[in-house]
DNA sequence: TTCCTTATTTATCGAATGACAAATTAATTT
DNA sequence: AAATTAATTTGTCATTCGATAAATAAGGAA
């Protein structure tokens, strides 16, 4: 079954794109191609989708890993907002509302489907600007978040303890598996994801406010 | 750089185990190796480990694929373990502590880099024994939990509410992503694995209560 | 020992892979 | 219009992949 050729002949068989167009367009889509296929998916299929030939990649790219690079940072580094870090700290709101504020825009971010494969497929081939991601989430939200309910609470304001950045994780973690199941497992019950974050907030604010008096005081 | 030969003249080349024994030790070595390589790697690679060569394995499995899917029922099917359920439907204990032995003794079972990685592997496959995992957790889990939690407040004995299992959902997803956290990223902070759980229950409980009073009211 | 079954290896095929060199052609410059 | 530059394709190579057929050898049965 060969494929029509459904180009007319006064059009160019050829479209030639300045070079950094084509190449941001190849960062782009190879993000689309390698969050659904993976990072072992083969640069044939991703020229196809771009409709360009393979070794065309090669022009633009060293290597596989080069543009996989690439990738990387396009995800992971370019979708970060600074600005979610003073809305974290701005005290003249409570900060149950700062965190429903947060973790909405920050899902808004996330929560879709090539950013979640592809922070999956890269979790598991160990690559190091993974692990820096999470430090990033812990240094600049989970730590914060913690000495923002200290002070809420009027507790001494002393950097966050251990385990009550491990209790910020159990919160952030479930909210991000929210998104797991939501876009990867396709099996989400709620679609209302505000509702689900609330919720979420909520429970772990009581629960903090138990743990951190709890633990003041022994 | 040639591998030595290590082995002596006067041992057998070539060992020959019986069918079934041969059979049970590829899988389980199978687990392992896409485990950590992912299921893209080679039949190669895999013969290399197992130590012997790589068309043996087509003797005991037709294709890849059928020895995939056995290592999928030996992860999801072999281990899970029916006594989890009824364990959460003892009323001779408080709610609380129920929770805290099952997610103890469940963790025991997952928490380990075999399971998480085959598991987060098949679900970027979208395999659908994946889908399935999550319908086994959703009934036998999370809604048994949650008919609990309203019999122990009281509340009238009805099925759990959309919104109450994503609640429940997010406790589970938190307590799972530490999982990931610990064996996938190598990052958790905390190694207590049982105080971690128990705030994460704590948190739930209360946070539950409050959802459960308040939406039985409106 | 000899024979027979079958577990295991050797050899190989066709397809797919990442990568490179050289030819081609579109767009720009002169 | 001719010449130049560079974007893109054609062609190809060495590996690696899943899979199969045929040859070999280990172990039990006679």
């Amino acid at each position: 079954m060969k494929q029509p050729e459904i180009t007319p002949d006064d059009a160019p068989k050829r479209k030639r794109l300045s070079s950094t167009a084509r190449r941001q367009d190849f960062i782009h889509q190879a993000i689309e191609f390698f969050a659904e296929e993976g990072f072992e998916s083969s640069t044939r299929g991703l020229a196809k989708k771009l409709g360009v030939t393979q070794p065309l990649l090669y022009r633009y790219f060293p290597s596989k890993d080069d543009l996989i690079s690439e990738v990387y940072d396009a995800v992971y580094v370019n979708r970060w907002q600074p600005e979610w870090e003073p809305l974290l700290r701005d005290r003249t709101r409570p900060l149950a509302d700062r965190l429903n504020t947060f973790y909405s825009v920050y899902t808004d971010v996330i929560f879709n489907r090539e950013w979640m494969r592809i922070y999956l497929f890269s979790g598991l081939k160990g690559v190091d600007i993974n692990r820096r991601y999470m430090q990033l989430v812990r240094q600049r939200i989970l730590e914060p978040i913690l000495i923002e309910a200290r002070v809420e609470l009027g507790l001494p304001d002393v950097p966050a303890k251990d385990c009550e950045v491990e209790f910020a994780w159990i919160m952030h973690g479930g909210i991000f598996y929210y998104g797991i199941r939501d876009l990867i497992y396709e099996s989400a019950i709620s679609t209302d994801k505000e509702r689900v974050i609330a919720d979420a907030i909520a429970a772990f604010m009581a629960g903090l406010e138990i743990k951190l008096k709890r633990e003041g005081q022994g």
